[in-house]
DNA sequence: TGAGATATGTCAACATTGTTGACCTAATTG
DNA sequence: CAATTAGGTCAACAATGTTGACATATCTCA
């Protein structure tokens, strides 16, 4: 399985490395791009949340969490009922770049999945899903099954208004 | 494709998790796996050409690479031509750590193959392989089609002169 | 109401792994 | 011999992770 192994290495690699160049213009890093991220996913995700996601410690996620809040990327609102929790929301501009990022790397599959051919993102899909430790696997389905998919019409969940 | 890209972050994440705490105990991190990974497969591999495999500066390279030698995991002998080369080699030690780390990633991917079914190996690498760079791919096909897979007695490459 | 528990923020120190830049030695090559 | 090449090393710094300690606001419950 050497081969796997290293290709692993190298498909993620160059995977991230798309995302990589456009954060360099934004002077952001991986970290900030994760963040953004599944904020963007995820309107309304909470600090604690964001850190089971990511499994980082709050001092780390502050860092740089704190920038994207000071560059108007990311919003923050008390929460409803309970007001010590923190909403996180996307601003208009946090959304742009969210959508850039994921962009970039959509692109990536997107070829893959032509040079594959039919079935190859279910495919795809499965294998990943695959590699996941069992014990996370439910949890990052409900993650991504929580949302729909991409470009189609779904209802805006709720998100809270903000608008492009 | 946000739910490809998510899972691309988690599956890479937990397959690299397994060799995380394995390294642990050596108090070695990812740098060092990744070297004695690729010196591992490459017996007598120089340091430019690791260089070129793993894309950083030699100062950080040199950094782990100096910790793998001090505590016996990989050995320099001089180029036999060309002595400015140093050729690199995993001593027994290494090579048993090595094997180690291969063992639980390997691991891994073979109980997704057996989720997956029939063809999911073969399939896996093609994803993969279609996720690198058009640019990388021909040189990662060369890396890892280069070496037999596993535990032969292949002949050790015929690389330049330098033997046991 | 007051005492905890909970969610978050923050300060400081440190580890790992990446970077740039400068400079050094040894070996090869023309 | 002069230039080039392979590699080593020092220093400084950046990004992102960690631990530990402590502060604040808010909620919950007796």
């Amino acid at each position: 399985m050497y081969d796997l192994i290293e290709l692993f290495f190298f498909a993620y690699r160059d995977f991230v490395g798309d995302a990589d160049r456009l954060l360099e213009s934004y002077r952001f890093g991986r970290a900030h791009h994760r963040v953004l991220h599944f904020v963007s996913r995820q309107p309304g995700l909470t600090i604690a949340e964001l850190l089971d996601i990511l499994q980082i410690t709050k001092q780390s996620l502050n860092r740089v969490l704190k920038e994207l809040i000071a560059d108007s990327f990311v919003e923050v609102r008390a929460g409803a009922q309970d007001r010590r929790h923190r909403q996180l929301h996307v601003t208009p501009k946090g959304a742009r770049l969210a959508r850039e990022l994921a962009q970039v790397q959509t692109r990536r599959f997107l070829k893959a999945a032509d040079t594959l051919g039919e079935g190859g993102r279910k495919r795809a899909t499965a294998f990943l899903l695959a590699m996941i430790d069992d014990k996370q696997r439910e949890r990052v389905v409900e993650l991504i099954g929580a949302q729909d998919p991409g470009e189609s019409h779904a209802p805006p969940d709720l998100r809270s208004g903000e608008r492009d």
